[in-house]
RNA sequence: GCGCCAAUAGCUCAGUUGGAUAGAGCAACUGCCUUCUAAGCAGUAGGUCGGGGGUUCGAAUCCCUCUUGGCGUGCCA
């Protein structure tokens, strides 16, 4: 446990005994019950370390005005063994704590023994997780929203193992049904284009030049032989021949996205393996389904869905939904992760209490799967929006991007905002080297900070271990802020976890390199002093600690000279 | 029509789950390098928190309502 989240915890306690005490010596009435109250940093630090609104959400229970109310706490309050050095009342009937000296050097020792481990947690207490995100279609190449998805999925992914959970990485193969079957139609008509006339893409098929290119080689090793073979050999040879190579390609462009999945999970498995049919089995078999107009459906709207909605189509074939079901199914039954997350686009919104439906039909408790949904990307250039069209085939591709900006940038600036907001992607920017680029002013503070210690290594200078006296000297408030700002490092992790919010990481490394600058700039690390000197050496190494590590989450280069 | 999400400084966004004087970054202006990286720092200016009601000691935050925008509401995925 970090001693940040320690010491909330002994100030609740000593809070806690404090009610007790004036309710037993009779300043506080007995009868009465101590409400929950909240322990919280103020937003103003010059109001101190930790505050609490104890009076005056109790105001009511003991009749008393809050100031009061306050004043009895704090006569009553033993601060011992607390990390807290004092109190004063502030206010409407804040109570505001202020850490002893202690606090700053036990944070400082504690990121030095934790090292790369500072930050990680047992907040998940191992419980066995899978993220799955991209799961882009198979048929064609990755665009923006993926690009979003992928730096979305994979840091959450992290940040949940930094919170300690049991985390494993999942993408989910669309190498079945419908759009198998379009993607072979658009490969069929481009390959046939080159023998014959007459063949004309429909305004639903793969425009993309992917799909010509596929059939252009698939005809340089083959040639005619499929143009007179039926339409079925022909579209299996091409699907054949095609989908690998655009499932190598996803991994690839992923695996260069600094992306490793633990499983790549496909679909057809679900078909070939009988899950499918299953499914619809079982929920008719339990009585959730009906028949209408030669279609079955799922009585959705028994299980809080909107509407009933078809599983299988009056031709016999399932809708996309089944084997999702299935999938789902899969991962929190077969599989028993105690729990799924999803990253999905936020126009998936409507499908996400439809699954829940089904799975609630099947007695899979619904809740075990949470869906972070995620907004629209615009890119932005000369302050303009380009347009995303997936349809025109000239939409910017994950491929494009990458070539275009830096992967340490993409996977910072689509992890800049939270996931259910629109996000901005300034493509200026991403590639600019300068302190408007926050991917670059945080591994800048990095770099400064491998630079002290290499100037002064130079000098025969090395850091040693520090007393508590040495830390003692720390004072300055850019001192001070950075430590309360390292100490909470463990605390924002969960706070990210639980949120499922990788975002809020992204600010806090940013505010990190913020305050450390203005340490910089503030107090010289090379000193006379020789114990202020050491100390600040251990500030800067407790701040490399902690970018480095975010860094590392975030797979970002954390450079040791810019 | 119904449902989900959003609206905060000129722009892009935070706002610790109802707390103290609503904060950053860009853009604008003014300063700071003979001393560890100026890819940095300090300062000035910028606000009817979309509008209107309500809840209470206290609201950007919760409730109602209206306005505007995005998305969904397929026997597409």
């Amino acid at each position: 446990m970090s001693s940040a989240n320690q010491t909330v915890n002994n100030l609740k306690q000593a809070l806690i005994n404090a009610f007790e005490k004036a309710q037993e010596a009779g300043s506080l009435s007995k009868e009465a019950q101590v409400p929950d109250f909240a322990i919280e940093t103020p937003a103003d630090r010059s109001h101190g370390d930790l505050a609490t609104n104890a009076a005056m959400v109790s105001a009511r229970a003991f009749r008393l005005a809050p100031r009061k109310i306050a004043e009895i706490i704090t006569d009553n309050i033993s601060l011992d063994g607390t990390g807290l050095e004092r109190c004063e009342i502030a206010g409407p009937g804040f109570i505001n704590f202020f850490y002893a000296k202690s606090f700053y050097a036990s944070v400082l020792e504690e990121i030095k023994t934790q090292g790369k481990n500072y930050g990680r947690s047992d907040h998940g207490q191992g419980k066995k997780v899978l993220v799955e995100f991209v799961s882009a279609n198979p048929t064609g190449p990755m665009h923006v929203g993926n690009a979003r998805g992928g730096a979305l999925g994979d840091t959450l992914a992290s940040v949940l193992d930094y919170a300690g959970y049991d985390v494993e990485r999942e993408f989910y193969v669309n190498d079945a049904g419908n759009q198998i079957e379009k993607f072979a139609t658009s490969l069929e008509i481009r390959y046939m284009q080159i023998y014959k006339d007459g063949y004309e893409m429909p305004e639903d098929a793969y425009h993309g030049q992917d799909i010509i290119d596929h059939a252009k080689k698939f005809a340089d090793i083959y040639g005619d032989k499929y143009v007179e073979a039926t339409s079925d050999e022909r579209r299996k040879a091409l699907v054949e021949y095609a989908l690998p190579l655009n499932i190598e390609g996803l991994e690839r462009d992923l695996l260069k996205y600094r992306i490793k999945y633990d499983n790549w999970f496909r679909e057809s498995t679900l078909h070939n393996s009988g899950a499918v049919k299953d499914i619809v089995a079982l929920l008719t078999e339990k009585g959730h389904t009906y028949e209408q107009e030669g279609a079955v459906w799922f009585k959705a709207t028994a299980f809080g869905a909107d509407k009933d909605f078809v599983l299988v189509r009056s031709n016999g074939l399932p809708t996309y939904v089944v084997p999702d079901i299935a999938y789902h199914y899969n991962k929190l039954v077969t599989r028993n992760f105690d729990k799924a997350i999803d990253v999905l686009g936020a126009d998936h919104h409507g499908y996400v209490p439809r699954l829940k439906a089904a799975l609630t039909a099947l007695g899979v408790d619904a809740s075990r799967l949470d869906v972070v949904l995620m907004q629209m990307v615009f890119l932005v250039k000369d302050g303009d929006r380009v347009k995303l069209s997936k349809r025109s085939g000239k939409a910017i591709t994950l491929v494009t991007l990458l070539d275009e900006i830096p992967i340490d940038a993409a996977r910072f600036f689509f992890n800049l905002r939270e996931a259910n907001t629109p996000l901005e992607f300034d493509l200026d920017l991403a590639v600019e080297k300068s302190s408007q680029n926050p991917v670059y002013y945080v591994q800048y503070a990095h770099a400064r900070i491998c630079n002290i210690l290499k100037m002064l290594a130079q000098e025969n200078i090395k850091p040693v271990d520090c007393t508590e006296e040495d830390y003692a000297l720390l004072t300055a408030p850019e001192e001070v802020e950075l430590i309360n700002k390292l100490s909470a490092f463990t605390e924002e992790i969960v706070s990210s976890a639980k949120d499922y919010d990788p975002s809020r990481i992204t600010r806090y490394v940013y505010d990190v390199a913020t305050l450390f600058h203005k340490f910089y700039n503030a107090c010289r690390v090379k000193n006379e002093n020789t114990s202020l000197m050491q100390a600040r050496l251990a500030l800067c190494l407790a701040t490399r600690t902690v970018i480095a590590n975010i860094l590392d989450m975030f797979k970002i280069t954390a450079p040791e000279s810019m």
